[in-house]
DNA sequence: CGCCAGATTGACT
DNA sequence: GTCAATCTGGCGG
């Protein structure tokens, strides 16, 4: 499969739910320790700033709040329930907000990722937030790095454009808004919940 | 400084 | 179906 370069900057300084759903099907490439690890992403979740009351900026002005209302295209890592969540930053220019990655498809490096999960089955590797951050080794070291430079440790990248994409509301979130933020690939094994 | 909730997961009844 | 481990930021004392 051909991964192509870096997706630029400009690809996220658009609205949350636009990057979001244009993310399908790109790769998520990792270097860890001389080894890529490599999976398409085949689900994703938009958030916004301070109008969204499941996002981290809706009351807060700490670093998770500044960091979604900085520079696009940087990454944002996020623990919750001693798990850490790969997000990254996407908005217009004078908003705010960010695209969860939620699920990937894993291409190469499965078995780094699976002794970095503690676990073999592949359909079980990367398909949820915590998950793939653990079978990718992503931790904080890799807070508000860029992800559209080609020497970055973590990188996004061409892939394909997905065309069959599925919509829903958001996993996990007691105060959702009222319109579907979650966008994933229709058919895909390797969602975090089935649907 | 202590307490609590949260964009989760895995183990268990 | 239930439940608790585990980590950070926000808020009250």
């Amino acid at each position: 499969m051909n991964i192509g370069n870096v997706m630029p900057q400009y690809f996220y300084a658009r609205d949350p739910a636009q990057v979001a759903m244009s993310l399908l099907g790109r790769v998520l490439c990792r270097v860890f320790r001389r080894t890529v690890l490599v999976g398409v992403i085949v689900e994703t979740e938009a958030y916004y700033g301070r109008t969204d009351p499941a996002s981290r900026a809706y009351r807060s002005s700490g670093d998770i709040a500044a960091t979604l209302y900085g520079d696009v295209g940087r990454a944002l890592i996020y623990g919750v329930h001693g798990k850490w969540l790969f997000n990254v930053v996407a908005h217009e220019p004078e908003g705010g907000g960010g695209v969860l990655i939620r699920a990937l498809e894993p291409i190469s490096g499965i078995e780094v990722m699976k002794k970095l999960r503690g676990a073999s089955d592949l359909l079980q590797l990367t398909n949820g937030p915590g998950r793939l951050a653990e079978a990718l080794g992503i931790d904080k070291s890799l807070h508000k790095k860029p992800v559209y430079l080609e020497d970055s440790e973590i990188t996004i990248r061409e892939g394909r454009e997905e065309k069959n994409i599925a919509k829903g509301f958001r996993i996990g979130v007691r105060k959702d808004l009222n319109i579907p933020l979650r966008f994933y690939v229709k058919d895909s094994k390797f969602l975090s919940v089935k649907t």
